[in-house]
RNA sequence: UGGGAUAUAGCCAAGUCGGUAAGGCAACGGACUUUGACUCCGUCAUUUCGCAGGUUCGAGUCCUGCUAUCCCAG
């Protein structure tokens, strides 16, 4: 019998997931990983219980400190916008379950992610659910083969988000009702990401102005790490048209503002990228955010794992830290870290 | 202290022959969301139109005075 280690953080999706191999007839272990010390067990516990499998904890709080809150920290200082859970995914989270599937003897690996896992020209590929608005491939463009053709993606046989909270109902799990998860995991709920980035500094960050472009100041922010471009809300700063932060500007201190068409981008740049496939010249789209549609694209590929992203059609808003990825057929080809020329 | 102009919510601003305060921005609240954003929905002048009087059934809209600001001449 195939033994799978299921990654278990007690909520609807990962439980769904593993109710659904069971069924299968597979031999679960309930893995549940410690990425901070905030985080409790509980409900991961309460599922394996439920489901009836055995239950692992596996504490990753100090790779997860390491991999993911320091750099965190230190790319909004510099006027990033980083992805904590790209960060994660293949540097701890993943890497983190793999290691205690080694450890307890399972061949495969198993999340709750809205993805699903393909095989393609002797390649394990990532592939998104077609109809599937909640599509989580964009976070797991990093994952490599080690991972990929180890990894059984269970929810990819859903097409509609509300299939998989009705048949962990009709099942009786007590996470069935429980809310999605929001937010960056590792924040307390009554804290913002520039809370969490003082006291983990220890300071506070540097006010400075906010400008047009042309220089022209409009008034004072509360420091850069509280921005990121493409943001509107919360600038405080009245105007003819909506504005929104067009730039970032760390060495000066200063938020730049401009309207819509300001921030609008046919060219992304990327660093930092890994592919799965050689790319194809046709057929590309890529994305700019977790939660953006995919337009036509091509890709050039330059020195030092970096890239071009045009776009046929202009992206709103690229951020500097944000993750790009490159889908060809719905399968997903990779991707990388937008970045800006003069960093 | 000669001439001209303007004073409407936090900001910009509409308001016709007087008839019972548009809109935008900001702000706030919510929805959406396994990152930050975006987006969407809702709220936001009724002892109120710089202040004080007057005319009128009724004034932001007309009249008088005052105050403030801006511009041009000095």
């Amino acid at each position: 019998m195939i033994k799978v280690a299921i990654g278990l953080s007690g909520g609807v999706d990962s439980t769904a997931a593993a109710a659904l191999l069971k069924e299968e007839g597979l031999s679960l272990v309930g893995v549940c990983l410690k990425m901070h010390a905030g985080g409790d067990t509980f409900a991961a516990q309460k599922a394996a219980e439920e489901l009836g499998i055995p239950y692992h904890e596996v504490d990753l709080t100090a790779r997860f400190e390491e991999q993911v809150l320091r750099p965190f920290a230190a790319l909004y200082k510099i006027g990033e916008t980083p992805n904590p859970c790209i960060l994660c995914n293949p540097a701890v989270k993943f890497a983190g379950l793999l290691e205690a599937a080694d450890a307890l003897g399972c061949e495969k690996i198993a999340t709750g992610h809205y993805a699903s896992v393909a095989e393609y020209q002797g390649r394990h590929l990532i592939k998104r659910i077609p109809r599937q608005k909640k599509d989580q491939s964009y976070m797991l463009y990093g994952l490599g083969e080690e991972v990929l053709s180890r990894l059984l993606l269970p929810l990819g046989a859903f097409e509609e988000k509300d299939q998989v909270r009705a048949f962990a109902d009709e099942r009786g799990y007590s996470s069935a009702d429980a809310k999605d998860s929001m937010d960056l995991c590792f924040l307390d709920p009554e804290e913002n990401h520039a809370d969490f980035i003082k006291a983990y500094t220890g300071s506070a960050p540097a006010c400075g102005k906010i400008c047009t472009k042309e220089g022209k100041i409009l008034g004072d922010h509360k420091g850069i790490c509280h921005y990121t471009v493409g943001q509107r809300r919360g600038l405080g700063v009245a105007a003819e048209q909506r504005l929104y932060v067009t730039a970032l500007r760390p060495k000066s201190n200063q938020v730049i503002l401009g309207p819509r068409e300001d921030v609008m981008e046919h060219r992304v740049l990327l660093r930092d990228t890994c592919w799965h496939l050689p790319l194809p010249e046709e057929g590309l789209t890529a994305k700019v955010r977790y939660r953006d549609q995919d337009a036509p694209v091509r890709v050039e590929l330059l020195e030092g794992d970096r890239a071009i992203l045009r776009f046929e059609s202009p992206k709103f808003a690229p951020a500097a830290g944000q993750s790009a990825v490159v889908y060809w057929e719905n399968f997903l080809l990779g991707g990388g870290i937008i970045f800006n020329e003069e960093s």
